[in-house]
DNA sequence: ACGCTTTACTAAAGCGCTTTACAAAGAGCT
DNA sequence: AGCTCTTTGTAAAGCGCTTTAGTAAAGCGT
């Protein structure tokens, strides 16, 4: 294999220094037409191209960004992790996505790479509690990082990005209420983590306001993933008597339910109506089509790469959050509770 | 911000010179434990860490790989992606993940940060036809490049792994056909790929077997997206008589037959039979839960990932391509065709 | 006391690029 | 003619690390 041409072929070819070359190619210096086509002409012939990792030794910027998401094979993160690609190669910038499988160590890797100059930021999605070890991360890293759809305690000198999930789970919980249910069930997200909270927050309101005080075993807590809600849903239908509606903390969550529903001959919405919590398009395709509150999932990850680029390129902010809209999708999951329906 | 600790930091602090801390870092050094000891604690004082530019310039290894797919936000590829990307780190590569949109530039980008050195191999996805320009870098590049799941004409010097696609196809139709069925129309892949002309021989193959002459209207193509199949479905539902089942060439295609057969009041299994092709998991929460050709999707990401790595690491492969089997997983979306459901 | 081996390191070059500082040659002005 | 200014470049340093080649000193056998 013959060895890759390097700046110096360049110049020795165009008979001009690597310096010249280089800054003509970087657009910091003007050449008559005669010299820029002898070097156009060299480069074509070499078919050269800057070395990346040179370049950016050389330059102290890896041009590169990374994001981090807790699996990239949910439908979830890959939506939001694409959105926020789109938008970081727009601007120049390479992008490096990790999949962290909740693990700690895997995120703390991330940010190894951001201090070993390998990614100028990052955007963080993490969906577990944290130890401390990742808040302090953040805040060794001003202006490096930012935070979307799930906050870290103590990371509140990064810009965050998060949707209102309170009124997400106290939307959810009327819409149920508003077609006759009380006995309305919640299964969330973990213990210690942001929207888990906030979520089932809006939900007790909801039910509050109703007049009804919600029995502890309405509510339980599971992974937003698919599998362990799956497992966890079953507390639900062990109960006497079942309720009549689950909101459930998120999509994947909400298809753990269905899963459990489906094996127990439970039918929804005949049975138990379903709201979800993420409004994936996909929703509309399972059976029923699943009602759920929708998040701006392009919105979050525009939104946290135009940050996080505006950063690095000097811009400064707080920690400030932005909130974002949720919005109810109605689809095929909610009916009236059995007992109510002719009775009203 | 104080200047991020170098190794001649670490050198001076220890009191020895920065060769002899890089080669103990690497382990191409013994020292004394005291000297260790003392290159230990200025490591820790100082937090330091390498550079990772440099340290990639002078060893003139990226040890990172990259991963093309044609959208990560499609959960077949977010899948093989994750699979990949886990073999990748278990070997101490770090790794990018690109998403194409099915535009040839941005693959032919990837090439690009192969030859500058930004990665070390790239493990290809790609989805639509080639112009020649893909099987041009993929050739200029020898023992650097792994095709996975869809070929490229004339990519042939790279390890290449595939699934039984006709096989796939033929299994499907003989499904449908063993369910009584005979007007079987397939919506499959665009010109030119491989995967769909290989799955539409099988269809074929079937459906000549079963001494049944496809009517040339029951053959469409569209793109392996949702939203695409959805638009060109229509024309399924237009032909008179319909046909009584439809094997779709992916899963997203058969989501976007769903989708379509909804809209138009026409019920899945009963009226219209279908099966798709990927198997992936979701499908069983659909309504109806999709029968699919189930691929194996964890080892094709796997074995690409892992032999594009230990070509890395100098070992020589030619492109005979690896085919791996695939499996019927029947669910709820295959039944008897309305005509013969009572007399058989 | 001599050479030989082992231990414990180091100096310097080099990876390929960018950038700062500077210079030669000509043009224009007084 | 002498001066400054512009044009057209170049030399050299430096980014932070690895690696090659080597060396001073200590230990060892005879």
């Amino acid at each position: 294999m013959t060895r890759k041409a390097t700046i110096g072929d360049v110049a020795k070819r165009a008979k001009v220094s690597p310096t010249a070359v280089s800054r003509w190619l970087n657009g910091g210096l003007e050449l008559p037409e005669t010299t820029g086509e002898r070097i156009r002409t060299a480069v074509r012939e070499l078919d050269y191209q800057p070395h990346a990792q040179a370049r950016r030794l050389s330059k102290g910027k890896a041009e590169a960004i990374g994001i981090v998401v807790p699996d990239i094979s949910n439908a979830f993160f890959a939506l939001l992790a694409g959105e926020a690609e789109r938008v970081a190669v727009a601007s120049g910038h390479d992008v490096m996505i990790w999949s962290s499988r909740n693990r700690i160590e895997r995120e703390l890797a991330c940010f190894d790479r951001l201090r070993a100059g390998y990614i100028d930021g990052l955007l963080l999605i993490t969906n577990h509690e944290d130890d401390g070890r990742l808040a302090e991360r953040i805040r060794s890293m001003p202006g490096r990082v930012v935070i979307i759809d799930e906050d870290v305690v103590g990371g509140d000198s990064a810009p965050r990005f998060f949707v209102e999930n309170e009124t997400g789970g106290y939307e959810a919980t009327k819409h149920l209420l508003a077609h006759g249910h009380r006995r309305i069930a919640h299964i969330g997200g973990p213990k210690g983590v942001m929207s888990a909270i906030e979520r089932a927050q809006g939900w007790r309101r909801a039910m509050t306001e109703a007049g009804i005080t919600p029995d502890p075993a309405w509510h339980i807590r599971t992974e937003y993933e698919v599998e362990p809600a799956t497992r966890d849903a079953e507390q639900l239908f062990a109960l006497d008597p079942l309720p009549t509606a689950i909101f459930a903390g998120s999509d994947a969550v909400a298809l753990g339910v269905m899963t459990t529903a489906r094996r127990k001959g439970v039918s929804i919405p005949h049975d138990i109506s379903l709201v979800g919590f993420d409004g994936m398009p996909i929703n509309d395709l399972f059976g029923p089509p699943l009602t759920s509150i929708a998040q701006p999932i392009d919105d979050l990850g525009r939104l946290g790469a135009l940050r996080l680029i505006a950063m690095i390129n000097g811009e400064k902010f707080d920690g400030t959050p932005t909130r974002l809209p949720v919005q109810l999708v109605a689809r095929g999951s909610v009916a009236a509770p059995l007992k109510n329906k002719v009775s009203g």
